[in-house]
RNA sequence: GGCGACGUGGCCGAGUGGUUAGGCAAGGGUCUGCAAAACCCUGUACCCGGGUUCGAUUCCCGGCGUCGCCUCCA
């Protein structure tokens, strides 16, 4: 298994630190707004990783934070003028709103940043303890020259980033690239008690905080957006390493690519977003899983209407086939499949080529079966691959038909008073018997009627069948 | 300006030094009362210019273009 380690810039075989144990810690959202597609995106990416992983033996414990104190957040709750707490409280609901209809399995762990400032305040101490870092007008700052390494994961020189870098009004940097540990409280501030004074910490610190906290020295993933390798996680590098020299801070850095929308990045900061649960209202979260999931996670991908469209088509292909096999699966999964799968899965999760062995099994499921013969194996090895890439088959529930079928019913002399999943065989059966007597007018008018309450109705070999839209 | 990524057929999108990715859309065919679904077939794809090579879309150099980071950002 080979992945793209973002430091070193190459491509590397994966080896955890301890044998059939990975640790990941992916960076999770400043809980401050609602959630655009880009969040989505980044969770679901790293999910499927970690489901792969898992699928492949290992034990994940898969860490997010969420950064509940910061800047923005303050700004944010004094617009508003509620406290910053409510602010964190209701931006966070919508981000596990959004990653659980997204099918994003929950963290093993999710620390918030709030409920580990002690831990902060220690590692910023140990930092000036070994001349890492300064305290300065009640604030504290990492000094970037005490560390030789500052960019190499990004890929700068410390002399190249001087030429751009300044002093902001009210911070007491000794040099311009130095960033903030810790920040003096401002009145009405939330803050915390510490050695330099009441503050809160810098955004920085809490990765490399929380992530030594939960995963040691060491861990193995550390994941994010491709936006987020400098400043942040280059300053996490220094941090981590300046504080715990004996070992490096995590093994493999990967990086998602951003959403873009007309051609740009989508942002928060700018209001060029789609928002997360406005998408998930708009097409099926099952779709949007699938359209992050076409890409590979390297690369920026573009929304479009036309995208989304494509990958409803897409999902709806893959359904379909597997609507045709009904009852239990009993056969082992096609081996040939799945060694493919985890061919291209284990080349830096190649997730795209990944939906082509799947669609490939959908050929030739759909194949074997036109044959008469048995796809089981086909199948098994289906049901496999999507479970890791988390794909769920859709409810076949009827929801929220009832109203309009019980009329429909009442219209072909069908009595209510069953189910509506008897309502709906009734009516088949009437379009059968229709069928039958060559009444197509009425045949067709049954499935019209059906079909507009959402409810299609397909002819087999074996009998028509129907399936929710 | 510095650093980095990318440029594949109508659209999206993997991948490879020489033999089919895949999806969506389109055309033809089979099946079907019709429809849907499905299967089969079709469309001579790799930004431009050099170089290396028996052979490059795939490696190297240059150019053009798009995007990202260089401030907060998934």
């Amino acid at each position: 298994m080979e992945v793209f380690n973002t430091l070193g810039r190459t491509r590397q075989v994966f080896e955890p630190r301890d044998p059939g144990v990975v640790t990941m810690y992916v960076c999770g959202p400043t809980v401050q707004t609602s959630p655009h597609l880009g969040h989505g995106r980044a969770a679901v990416v790293f999910d499927v990783i970690r489901r792969y992983l898992e699928w492949e033996g290992f034990e994940v414990t898969y860490v997010q934070n969420v950064t509940d104190v910061d800047d923005k957040i303050i700004n944010a709750a004094a617009e508003r003028g509620i406290d910053c707490d409510a602010v964190a409280a209701a931006s966070f609901a919508e981000f596990d709103e959004g990653y659980r209809k997204l099918g994003v399995k929950a963290p093993t762990i999710e620390p918030r940043a709030t409920e580990h400032i002690p831990e902060m305040i220690d590692m910023i101490g140990s930092l000036i303890a070994s001349d890492h870092a300064y305290a300065s007008g009640g604030d504290v700052y990492f000094s970037v020259r005490s560390f030789p390494e500052y960019g190499k994961l990004s890929g700068r020189r410390i002399d190249e980033l001087e030429s751009g870098a300044r002093i902001d009004p009210g911070e007491h940097k000794q040099d311009p690239l130095d960033f903030a540990l810790w920040k003096a409280a401002k009145p009405g501030e939330p803050s915390w008690d510490s050695p330099w004074g009441p503050g809160r910490p810098g955004w920085h610190i809490e990765c490399s905080a929380m992530s030594r906290k939960y995963l040691g020295g060491g861990f193995d993933i550390h994941a994010g957006g491709i936006d987020l390798i400098f400043p942040h996680h280059e300053n996490e590098v220094a941090q981590a390493e300046a504080a715990h020299p004996d070992a490096p801070f995590c093994r493999y850095w990967l990086h998602n690519g951003m959403v873009n929308l007309a051609g740009e990045k989508m942002a928060k900061s700018t209001g060029h977003v789609v928002g997360l649960l406005d998408a998930l209202e708009t097409y099926p979260p099952t779709a949007v899983r699938l359209f992050y999931l076409r890409t590979h996670y390297r690369k920026p991908v573009e929304f479009t209407p036309e995208a989304m469209d494509d990958a409803v088509a897409s999902l709806e292909r893959l359904w379909a086939f597997r609507r045709r096999v009904t009852g239990p699966v009993e056969a082992p999964p096609d081996e040939q499949l799945i060694d493919r799968f985890r061919a291209v899965m284990g080349d830096d999760f190649d997730v795209a080529g990944a939906l082509g062995v799947i669609f490939d099994a959908v050929r030739e499921g759909n194949r074997l079966l036109d044959a008469g013969e048995d796809p089981g194996g086909v199948v098994a090895a289906f049901d496999e691959m999507t479970a890791v890439l988390n794909l769920p088959a859709p409810d076949v529930g009827l929801g929220d038909v009832a109203d309009g079928l019980v009329e429909l019913a009442g219209a072909y002399g069908i009595e209510a008073g069953s189910g509506d999943e008897d309502l709906v065989d009734a009516l088949v059966a009437a379009r059968q018997s229709a069928k039958t007597a060559k009444e197509w007018d009425t045949a067709d008018a049954i499935r019209d009627g059906l079909a507009a309450l959402g409810v299609v109705v397909e002819d087999t070999p074996d009998g028509a069948r129907w399936h929710r839209r």
